[in-house]
DNA sequence: GCCAACGTTGGC
DNA sequence: GCCAACGTTGGC
């Protein structure tokens, strides 16, 4: 299994509001690096749920329920999403600062590309960030 | 094919 | 609101 980080600014799409949705599709990507992750997706996977900019946290974790499929949001070009299950809510929000504090985080794709909105996570930051913040799965 | 200008994202 | 990082665009 892979794990991910998937961004979203709670304006556009919070955790609420996957939460509220159950599953739902994973859309808006519009860079390239970020949709060769989401291609790289297998079921099954797991994923972060950053809120960016309000909040700045993992408030979430998300599971990976379809694979890459065309976004239907996109008019044009060759951009895909993927359709996510929300898991299960943080019991402590991790915080960017957090992880920003945390030395063996410090080559987190999220401190040092803080632009890329879909981002792979090693299975060493996964069991870290997961014990900060109280997840027990 | 290079590079300057511009737009967007996201942290502060 | 500002600015740094990065991607994209367009002139040459």
């Amino acid at each position: 299994m892979a794990y991910w980080l998937i961004k979203s600014e709670p304006d556009a799409y919070s955790w609420d509001q996957q939460v509220a949705d159950g599953t739902g599709p994973w859309t808006g990507v519009r860079n390239h690096s970020a949709k060769l992750n989401l291609q790289a997706m297998k079921l099954g996977d797991r994923a972060f749920f950053y809120h960016s900019n309000e909040g700045k946290e993992i408030v979430g974790i998300a599971e990976v329920v379809k694979e890459a499929y065309p976004d239907p949001t996109a008019k044009e070009g060759p951009w895909v999403c993927v359709d996510v299950k929300a898991v299960g809510p943080m019991p402590k929000p991790v915080s960017l600062a957090a992880i920003k504090a945390e030395p063996r985080l410090a080559e987190m794709a999220l401190v040092k590309l803080s632009r890329l909105s879909v981002q792979p996570v090693t299975a060493a930051e996964w069991a870290l960030v997961c014990k900060m913040g109280g997840w027990k799965g």
